[in-house]
RNA sequence: CGGGGAUUGGCGCAAUUGGCUAGCGUGCAUGGUUUGGGACCAUGAGGUUGCAGGUUCGAAUCCUGUAUCCCCGACCA
């Protein structure tokens, strides 16, 4: 069994096309931009989906599901929204073998469909306010796509709120914004900062964008999930109102949501090193395999009495495949990221103990049997932790402030990251500062406070210190 | 959509200026020896060289068209 050839860390893209192919997460499908998400990538999925669902449940928000198909015309009722979305439809114009007298636009997000019905289903503001999520897919006809970060179709889940203040619509914005940082950092093991999109990178017919990024190991920023108030902007668009308790009529005021496939396209970069994949214990669909050594009976029988017990606890799986060596084990399951690997053989069991191996740091620790459930649970919990406090010192040591224009032009060269900078949040500033750079705007950081700046680039007074960025 | 690269057993590649039965590695199957960090030996299965035309005694190789993929840009979660 030769070694095989797993490409380098260092460059990122191919080693992250790669890993995917071989750790066996998603395949190429036939069709241009499509993905299929394999069983160990679709586990991770389910992950997160187990995970922020709960949130979102908690939350008292439903989850529903509205069709796939949209008339075009719907699209059309929102003008930013449209003009954002068209030139990434699909769109389905013959059904049942004839011309279809209304083309279909395959939903690229779920807005119109929904508020159409929300209308419908409204009337007086004690209908209000409306807490429905979905989980489904959509699509976007992509020019240029890559795996996990930016497919044709993608998964995710999109919530649509209606409320019968602004108020109470940002303060669900916001919460949704927590719900996903909340999921990053505890599930994925990823830090990263909540902000506000500039004007020009918000969301196509929202007031203002909220959003999550992540810094990546190449300097890149991803952005992590958004979180939408929507403003009036739509329910004036679709003409719905409700009347409150003075008998006016209430435009509500609306918040959109999502996180999508892409998290686990971020996930995958922000842990994996030369070996493989490093998933966090809180998201890894096998956070213990267990090897015996092969060719000792004896510790093979202790080995699935093991599995059977810690099986109760934790998602844990026993490789006793035959015809494969102990060392080809520990790398195909270093290359699938599993956390935590235990080793037995006969000299293990003449000293009642097994080995434990972490694969965030490759550390091995004698475990004996009697303290083995209590040393699993404090390396997964300290595991996790040390994914998350990696990625969070990563990305404050690659956060560059850059008071000169010349700094910035510098850091963008040698050294990527995010860069915090002023701006005099002149749209035509920043078209500039991406021609000259192609950093962007990533956000204005929640707690960021005013200040008397001078714009990086044009040297324009300027309040608040953003966040720029190489985006993927 | 612009620029670059590619397409040959599952995967990764080779085949000189057009010339022998299209090879090699890996993976796969079977048998045996192994087994504490990617084992070894033997045997075997697996190909209309992306597709469609053309030139030629002869095409993986030359020509035309076309499709797909990857990378770099503009658009985006």
């Amino acid at each position: 069994m030769a070694k095989s050839q797993l490409k380098n860390f260092s460059k990122l893209s191919d080693w992250f096309t790669d890993i995917i192919l071989k750790a066996e997460l998603a395949d190429y499908a036939p069709v241009k931009g499509c993905m299929v998400i394999r069983p160990y990538g679709y586990a991770l999925w389910e992950g997160i989906q187990n995970f922020l669902d709960k949130l979102i449940k908690d939350h008292g928000v439903k989850n529903a599901y509205f069709p796939i198909f949209i008339p075009m015309h719907y699209l059309q009722k929102e003008k930013e929204h449209v003009e954002g979305f068209s030139p990434q439809l699909a769109v389905v114009t013959i059904g049942g073998g004839e011309e279809l007298t209304e083309k279909l636009a395959v939903r690229p997000t779920s807005e119109t469909v929904m508020y159409d019905m929300y209308k419908k289903w409204t009337s007086s503001w004690r209908d209000l306010p409306i807490l429905i999520n979905q989980w489904c897919n959509v699509v976007r006809w992509e020019k240029r796509t890559y795996l996990f970060l930016r497919t044709s179709e993608f998964l995710w889940q999109e919530g649509h709120c209606a409320h019968l203040t602004h108020e109470e619509s940002l303060e669900t914005t916001l919460w949704a914004l927590n719900a996903y940082e909340k999921t990053y950092n505890q599930l994925l093991g990823m830090y990263g900062i909540k902000g506000k999109k500039s004007q020009s990178e918000k969301f196509p017919g929202a007031k203002d964008s909220y959003t999550f990024e992540c810094l990546m190991p190449n300097g890149k920023a991803l952005q992590a999930a958004t979180s939408h108030d929507l403003g009036q902007n739509f329910s004036h668009s679709f003409d719905w109102t409700v009347q409150d308790q003075n008998k006016n009529k209430i435009y509500p005021w609306q918040n959109s949501w999502g996180l999508s496939t892409r998290a686990i396209g971020g996930l995958i970069m922000a842990h994996g090193d030369d070996n493989g994949l490093k998933l966090p214990p809180a998201i890894a669909p096998i956070q213990l395999i267990i090897v015996p050594i092969p060719g000792y009976e004896k510790s093979l029988i202790k080995a699935k009495e093991i599995y059977q017990q810690l099986k109760k606890t934790y998602r844990v799986e026993i490789d006793n495949r035959e015809g494969e060596t102990a060392g080809f084990k520990f790398n195909k399951w270093e290359l699938k990221g599993v956390p935590l690997r235990l080793e037995i053989g006969d000299r293990d069991l003449d000293n009642n103990s097994v080995i434990l191996t972490r694969r965030d740091n490759n550390q091995k620790i004698t475990v004996t049997f009697d303290n083995l459930e209590s040393e699993i649970k404090n390396q997964l919990k300290d595991i996790q932790i040390k994914l998350f406090d990696a990625h969070k010192k990563f990305t404050q040591k690659h956060t560059y402030t850059a008071n000169t224009y010349d700094e910035f032009k510098k850091i963008m060269s040698e050294n990527r990251g995010f860069i915090s900078s002023f701006w005099c949040e002149n749209p035509d500033c920043e078209a500039q500062i991406k021609a000259d750079t192609k950093a962007t705007t990533r956000c204005l950081p929640l707690n960021s406070k005013e200040e008397k700046g001078r714009c990086v680039h044009c040297g324009q007074p300027a309040k608040y210190r953003w966040l720029f960025a190489l985006s993927y």
